[in-house]
DNA sequence: GAGCAAAGTTGATCGAGGTCAAGGCGCATC
DNA sequence: GATGCGCCTTGACCTCGATCAACTTTGCTC
């Protein structure tokens, strides 16, 4: 009877303690506009998953009947080529969908998603996401903009690989890495915790490890960044902005 | 009081003859689910524009009020740079929405768009889409299907930039352009007409005119295909899907 | 802490494709 | 036909980043 009894085990379940009231991710995203009846009805059958580092939502080639939104935590799109060798797509932040490509389109998921954090993410089955969507104008235009946003987004990388050296490159992607995973101290230098591996940053840059290494090390005998594992530090802001706007 | 009187001159206004009810670009497109009472309301006030090669419909920077919709035609999508250059972001084809990144994402367009052939343009304004997406459920989901697939092809497209040769790229291109560019004659051969420059089609691969001249000579001399200027003759489509699968 | 696997770094080398410069070629105008 | 103007192609050269192979570091298990 009820959409929640067949999917996921009990430990999966909603009832973690956070109402939608109350969470963090919904404002500032699509179902921040969601309210009153609908949000109750919202809370009461999404289904919440706690998982640990490394989990897998969904792998590539299943089917789709629903939509996953982050709540606390990073997510990963991988997808899997022919060989099996996989590429990172792209992360996933807090209060952002995950498979929605595949969710309108329909067919199978073309990637894999998996937490490379501990992580809350809420599961919302497809009929309650077409409720959502029809009953709430504000959630659809928000979904709208949304992928406006990301196709803007793939745009700008498409012409980032093509046009930019890696060391701009580099500098770009820390910066868009600044907001979720930068802390400034006292003396207002930044500090980076990096959520993916060289290799995964590389994919994420259309490049290779070893061209990362050699690129980190370049920013770093310039005293643009140190890096140390996945911490970077940096101290002057302004050294990595300028890294930015050398070529035309 | 009629939104039409506001917009262009006399001559771009509807009553081309053409209804939407007899549109051909209209089905199998995001507005094939209109019908009716509704279809006679969006054929009322949709704005048709017959444009010339090299028209240009809306401008880089310029604010979006509406939706434009190729009727029939190539429009291509360029954008500029601070310093001035052009670089086509994409082509669009007969049925599609142009600028719907930016309806939907508010704000001024982010790039310009221009006909390559001769074409004829509807444009919708912002009240009349937004009628048809909330009255019409069929026209919201397809133009959430389309902006995934939109997504999926520019992701598709940064991996092809990032990990294919311009061969491979180069084949994928052009087959990409065989549905609406191309023509089979009676011994089987396929000749494309490509609806642009050589530098257009760099800047579509991300690459430069010089590369792309390499590889067509390339790929001329193993007799993949055949180039002069703009026209393309294939003999045999297996030798280009050939040019494909080679790496990993 | 020893042992080991995975991740990251560094070095050496190579090649695809970018860059710059010099011709061809089609096409309009006169 | 001559002139001029874009667009395209070719050649020569060079650079950035990929590749392959060692080596180092990190982190995990026992």
């Amino acid at each position: 009877m009820d959409a929640r009894q067949a999917l996921g085990p009990a430990s999966h379940r909603r009832r973690d303690g956070l109402h939608c009231d109350t969470c963090a991710a919904r404002c500032g995203s699509v179902w921040g506009a969601v309210e009153g009846a609908a949000l109750d009805h919202l809370d009461r059958n999404k289904i919440v998953q706690r998982v640990e580092p490394g989990h897998v939502l969904y792998h590539q080639g299943t089917t789709c009947h629903g939509l996953y939104v982050v709540q606390s935590g990073t997510v990963a799109v991988r997808k899997f080529d022919e060989s099996g060798r996989s590429v990172l797509l792209r992360l996933v932040l807090p209060g952002d969908a995950i498979g929605y490509r595949c969710f309108f389109n329909g067919g199978r998921y073309q990637a894999q998603a998996e937490t490379l954090e501990a992580s809350r993410v809420c599961y919302l089955e497809g009929d309650l996401v077409q409720q959502m969507l029809s009953s709430n104008p504000g959630v659809m235009r928000g979904m709208l903009q949304r992928m406006a946003a990301d196709l803007g987004a793939a745009e700008e990388r498409f012409l980032m690989a093509t046009r930019r050296s890696m060391r701009a490159r580099l500098a770009h992607a820390l910066l868009e890495l600044r907001d979720r995973h930068g802390v400034v101290d006292d003396e207002g230098v930044l500090t980076l915790t990096l959520p993916i591996s060289r290799q995964d940053l590389a994919d994420l840059l259309g490049t290779r490890p070893e061209t990362i290494a050699r690129t980190t090390s370049a920013l770093q005998k310039d005293g643009v960044a140190m890096f140390h594992g996945r911490r970077v530090v940096i101290q002057d802001l302004d050294l990595l902005l300028d890294e930015l706007d050398e070529p035309v």
